[in-house]
DNA sequence: TCCTTTAAGTCAACGAATCTGCCTTAACTT
DNA sequence: AAGTTAAGGCAGATTCGTTGACTTAAAGGA
């Protein structure tokens, strides 16, 4: 249900102050960052506006970061779903279907366009499964490593100098802060210790190496 | 271009080692986290996979922070593209239009759809620019505010949890690092000392308050 | 005043990436 | 043999983004 209707010129109030006392607000809040708490565990470090500045350097952050690898996919005629797919297998080969699924959260028909694509373009090679023959573990090829490599040395650039102006505690601290805003079954999904389910990357289907 | 062309029941090798030596990879590969460099700032941190667990941790937190909100803009028949219009208005009251195109780097099409959804439901107004009148300063209206707030809570829950439980300086180094990961220009917008260009958000277009 | 540029909005057409619902095939499980 | 699971497919739709060309009104420089 689409919701449009703007089509009339509409009048147009001719004061800036439409609403309540919302006057202009500067570039950005002065509240936050290194003078609110000190490096501290202050109290206020919860305040609304700590808050906000989260949501913006996540948008911003995961906004550059994954702009920095599409002049490589442009290039090639892939999209960031792509890409997505390409990681996931990198980092496990002999995935199934369905445990990439549920990495991704898409459906499988969102997932069947992008594997497809990928497979044709033998990025990716697809094997049957050896304990049980239904499964179709997918797998990067030679020239699927290569690509992912290259789309992976533009944010690894960016990674990397992120990494070292922050230092390492900072970096710890990242990492800390992100676990926590996964949901729980996600948490255990990228943490070694806990595996989330005996075997697998999602569900103990292991058969032998 | 689509590449798609699968359809016929491709023959797949029945064994599951299709490439080199790629055999099955444990849940999550071991070497990383505060086993690897201890929270110290250990000369290794930048190894290979701490930089692939980043791209994890990017994918997966963002991915589960904007889901948090899903639910109230689906029954509302919004999507996330209104929730961030919604969230740099509520941020920026009085924002022009062009302002917020450059915030959210889309075009001025998919900008105008949203935004014709918005003043149309009464979320958001416009009102002339006094100094510019070619402007249309953009502001919340009561009940635009009330639906940001609903949809803030959402994720404002989330990152409380996710702050408190890292802690005060692990916060710091996660501010510190989401800055590092921005484009440099990105980054003096957030950044409140060094303004982008004296004045408004990005260009000064200040009229008196 | 004339001319150019800018801010906003629009039309038309398209493309990428998602979704739902329903169905098939093959293989595993009981 | 019957039921369930893994993968894949078809049809159709939606959301959100794109490009390119154009209009209108206002601002600003010469």
């Amino acid at each position: 249900m689409s919701v449009s209707s703007r089509s009339s010129p509409r009048r147009l109030p001719d004061y800036p102050a439409p609403t309540a006392g919302t006057s202009r607000t500067p570039a950005l809040p002065p509240a936050l960052g290194e003078a609110a708490g000190g490096a501290g565990t202050g109290l206020l470090f919860l305040r609304e506006e700590q808050i906000r500045l989260a949501q913006d350097l996540f948008f911003f952050a995961y906004r550059d970061l994954t702009a920095s690898a599409d002049l490589i996919l442009e290039e090639l005629g892939l999209g960031r779903a792509h890409h997505r797919a390409l990681h996931f297998i990198g980092r496990h080969p002999a995935i199934t279907v369905s445990e990439l699924l549920t990495l991704l959260r898409i459906t499988k028909q969102s997932l069947g366009r992008v594997l497809g694509d990928l497979v044709a373009r033998e990025l990716v090679v697809q094997a049957q499964g050896r304990a049980d023959r239904r499964q179709r573990l997918l797998s990067l090829t030679d020239p699927g490593r290569a690509l992912e490599r290259r789309l992976f040395e533009r944010q690894r650039e960016r990674l990397v100098a992120a990494y070292r102006e922050a230092g390492g505690p900072a970096v710890e601290g990242f990492r800390r802060v992100m676990r926590g805003m996964m949901d729980p079954e996600t948490r255990r999904l990228i943490d070694p210790r806990d595996p989330v389910t005996p075997g697998g990357i999602i569900s103990e289907r292991r058969s032998g190496s």
